[in-house]
RNA sequence: CGGGGCGUAGCGCAGUCUGGUAGCGCGACAGCUUUGGGAGCUGUAAGUCGUGGGUUCAAAUCCCACCGCCCCGACCA
């Protein structure tokens, strides 16, 4: 039989289409009636879900806790901040009415006209700011570590699901300091969670790094991200986490009286990581047959396939396969009980099977007459070939699945190291680093490391004639003195260049 | 906001130039035959042709206005 993908184009024919493929095929989320808004249905929610429970979790065990504010910002406070206004003020949505009524047509027109209109929150910093100026008096109600789940709008011109919608869903973290060395800590600890969750949780290799002045967030003294790699070789910026310094607290009067008796401006930070993750998720890991989901995010584990061809076996095998499925809900994973699901939908075999196979579910089981005659369970994998079907012991399952979820989880991450392995290269030339890049946009590159002595020049001269980018001054690695291929200036260190989303 | 394009069934489109009363593919639904790799046959349902106005015996088609969407540029988690 010839082989056929799932999901047309494929990756190589036409990455973006596959992209859009993906999320239809997975019913993970589909625009809405809402210029640029999307629906995030059951199952891209369900990773959502998990995604946050292990980050709440996360969050919890360094020390914070959560907290709501409000939707709707004053105009003013989010002209409080020089430069966070000028970033922030062209992708605002304004509220500046309350009421609405009918006019002479009929139609529907606002009528109370604001006072002082409302921006809807595209980040929190400045309301956020504004309560902790009330909340902070004392040396001793520092630190403040809190963090919210909500929703945010960015007016963007450009929309593409998951990566950049209109409205979108994050967590923002906002903490407060009493001193410099504390605050810069805690970006750093910030940053190092959302690696650990990105690896450990997503499979998603990412470097973690330092902004450049040109990408730093509107505000923020220093920015640092996490920067991963999708299978068109170019960057995500995964997650960012931001060392304020002291400009949002003197734009708020964030102050506190000291032990020594002096009053004194706060140390802040925020940090935050959004649904765009799920946009990672699926270009780190989908293949030409679907979503390809990493056990630890997984909404359902384990899908059973029962296989039912006649009315006389049908109760047999749904009861048997009832059984597994309560046997497999009692057994635990990643700290949780495991989540199965029976497909008992009256549909084709192969119809249900590759319904799975596009939504990414880790592991399916296929149980007919022929297994339960056998003691066995059919087991298929997908990371693995759609066809590699192993016949397992009945009694072995329950024992055996959270080591094989295990070993898909790591199996994954490895691929994705690998990937990004393959797509890196070290460059040292000018002429090199043009050859890499060049070409259309749509060319599988990936990240070149090379020098960068910090001039800005450069970076907006590579902007526009390749679109490529500083993507982040990595922590980690080999401080290697060098010099910048394009100005031949010493650089202490080589940074990663890549196209981004 | 500037340049280009497009609004016809759930989705993708033809029909518009040359006005004559709405069509194709996929999907959906139903029945039968199938069934351990995503099926076949038969049938059914589904559209104020983006909105408003104009021309005409007659408008998806021509004219005017408006609305919306997509692509390219600036912006961006």
């Amino acid at each position: 039989m010839a082989e056929r993908n799932a999901i047309e184009p494929t990756r190589a024919q036409n990455y973006p289409e596959w992209y859009q493929q993906v999320i239809r095929s997975a019913d993970l989320a589909e625009l809405s009636p809402v210029r640029g808004c999307m629906v995030i249905k059951p199952w891209g929610y369900g990773i959502w879900e998990n995604m946050q429970r292990n980050l709440d979790e996360m969050f919890k065990a360094t020390g914070h806790r959560n907290a709501y504010f409000p939707l709707f910002i004053p105009l003013s406070f989010i002209q409080k901040e020089a430069e966070h206004v000028e970033g922030f003020a062209k992708e605002c949505a304004v509220v500046t009415h309350h009421r609405l009524q009918a006019a002479a047509d009929g139609r529907l027109v606002p009528a109370g006209e604001l006072e002082e209109p409302l921006v809807v929150r595209p980040t929190s910093e400045t309301i956020i700011g504004a309560m902790y100026a009330k909340w902070v008096q004392s040396y001793r109600d520092l630190p403040l570590l809190l963090n919210q789940w909500a929703n945010i709008v960015r007016w963007e011109m450009r929309t593409r699901i998951f990566l950049r919608t209109t409205e979108f869903l994050w967590q923002e973290g906002h903490t407060a300091h009493a001193g410099e060395a504390e605050a810069r800590e805690e970006t750093a600890r910030m940053l190092r969670v959302y690696a650990d969750f990105a690896e450990q949780y997503m499979a998603m290799p990412v470097i973690p790094g330092r902004k450049t002045d040109a990408e730093r967030f509107p505000g923020a003294v220093e920015t640092y991200s996490i920067e991963a790699m999708m299978q068109d070789g170019k960057a995500l910026q995964a997650g960012t986490s931001h060392f304020l310094g002291q400009n949002f607290a003197r734009a708020s009067g964030i102050k506190f009286l000291d032990q020594d008796g002096a009053e004194k401006y706060a140390w802040t930070t925020s940090w935050g990581v959004s649904t765009r993750l799920i946009g990672g998720l699926i270009m780190t890991h989908g293949d030409d047959n679907g979503l390809m989901l990493p056990p630890r995010l997984a909404p359902t584990h384990v899908v059973i396939l029962p296989v039912i061809h006649k009315d006389d076996t049908r109760a047999r095998v749904l009861e048997y396969c009832g059984a597994l499925a309560a046997e497999l809900r009692r057994t635990p994973y990643d700290g949780r009980p495991l989540s199965v699901e029976i497909d008992d939908r009256d549909l084709r075999g192969g119809e249900k099977t590759w319904s799975w196979i596009k939504k990414g579910v880790p592991v399916r089981l296929e149980i007919g007459p022929r297994d339960i005659a056998a003691g066995v369970v059919s087991m298929t994998r997908r990371d693995l070939d759609a066809r590699e079907r192993r016949a397992v012991p009945r009694a072995e399952i329950a024992g055996g699945i959270a080591g094989i979820l295990d070993e898909i989880q790591a199996n994954l991450l490895q691929r994705a190291r690998d990937f990004r392995a393959a797509h890196t290269r070290e460059i040292n030339t000018r002429d090199e680093f043009y050859d890499f890049f060049k070409g259309s946009q749509d060319k599988l590159a990936g990240f070149v490391m090379a020098h960068w002595a910090g001039d800005p020049a450069v970076e907006q001269k590579l902007r526009e004639e390749l679109a490529v980018t500083v993507r982040c001054i990595p922590l980690a690695g080999p401080e290697e003195p060098g010099a910048c291929p394009f100005t031949g200036a010493a650089s202490p260190r080589r940074v990663v260049f890549a196209r981004a989303y």
